[in-house]
DNA sequence: ATAGATATGATATATTATATCATATATTAT
DNA sequence: ATAATATATGATATAATATATCATATCTAT
């Protein structure tokens, strides 16, 4: 059963779904556990979702819409601790840079492709590889919390080597 | 075919071994690609031979000794590159630390087990999960160069469950 | 309305990493 | 051996990323 999503997002997608969807679950998963959606918080991911790809917290900064005065470096990374810690946003240790979430539920597994050209992120969920990780971990005798998996290269639109049109029904 | 020795090398294993023996693969390394193997590289890799656990580039720069005047951080980072360009050391990326190889030849598929307690790390194979992290990136149309593998967790000493012991022939 | 909890504002500073240019040292060709 | 070339180091400065702290504001529940 594969995912019908293409783990790239095309060129030509309707992107203001993606980020009306994406602000919407944000809204459900504050509620959800009582906590609150701010206007920071709010604005912090609103810029990490104009694009599928990471921003570091400066860059975030540099952005950001301020109507008094300008926020301070710990104002983004409060926002950015937040968000990151139910799960709406990445962190991509690979460039210190941090990435809205495109993929409600479960991360133990995640895997991201990381373009060097055009710095698009893929995420996916990666079964086989989270079974790699358990059989490694088990064989070590080691007991896994918290995993980074993160594979830098070029993205089909940057080799010109298009994905296979799998799952076409 | 199961590599023989242990993923967390044991609380009392003869450490001088791994180190003596890590300098020389160095000193062949270099002399490989006739690249110069520094007193500043040398003294570098031996603070990171020290234990089985990675450093920062400023702890190892207080470890340094220093004859003369305390080096800048620049020589560290220097040493660092050159270092992990020929292979010598890994860049834990989710800690911001250096660690010393040790495990020679390919570095392709490198998953890293990184103990949150004891801070010590296992450097693993990971054979299949290279293999898990290919499909993906063919399925996706992605072409892989460089891989980030970090699993955090307790270490077998740390959880007091040791590894089982495998392949004792 | 008040008390308690949580988020923000403001300031300072810690941590990690790189740039630059002059000097020194090693390697190669002569 | 010596000069020419390449490479590494010394020294200084600064960039980029991230956290600590404490006062104030805002929200939430009673």
């Amino acid at each position: 059963m594969a995912d019908s999503t293409p783990p790239f997002p095309h060129r030509l997608h309707d992107h203001q779904v993606c980020i009306d969807a994406s602000m919407d679950r944000a809204e459900a998963a504050c509620l959800d556990r009582s906590e609150r959606f701010t206007e920071n918080r709010r604005a912090v991911l609103k810029l990490l979702l104009t694009g599928h790809r990471p921003l570091g917290a400066y860059e975030i900064l540099e952005r950001f819409d301020w109507k008094k005065r300008r926020p301070a470096p710990a104002q983004i990374y409060r926002a950015l601790a937040f968000l990151e810690s139910i799960g709406l946003i990445h962190r991509i240790a690979s460039r210190n840079a941090y990435l809205a979430c495109s993929r409600p539920g479960s991360h133990l597994g995640t895997v991201f492709l990381v373009c060097e050209q055009c710095e698009m992120v893929a995420e996916l969920e990666g079964t086989q590889m989270q079974t790699a990780i358990n059989t490694l971990a088990e064989q070590s005798g080691f007991e896994p919390h918290t995993q980074v998996i993160e594979v830098t290269g070029l993205c089909p639109e940057c080799t010109g080597t298009p994905a296979p049109d799998r799952a076409e029904t």
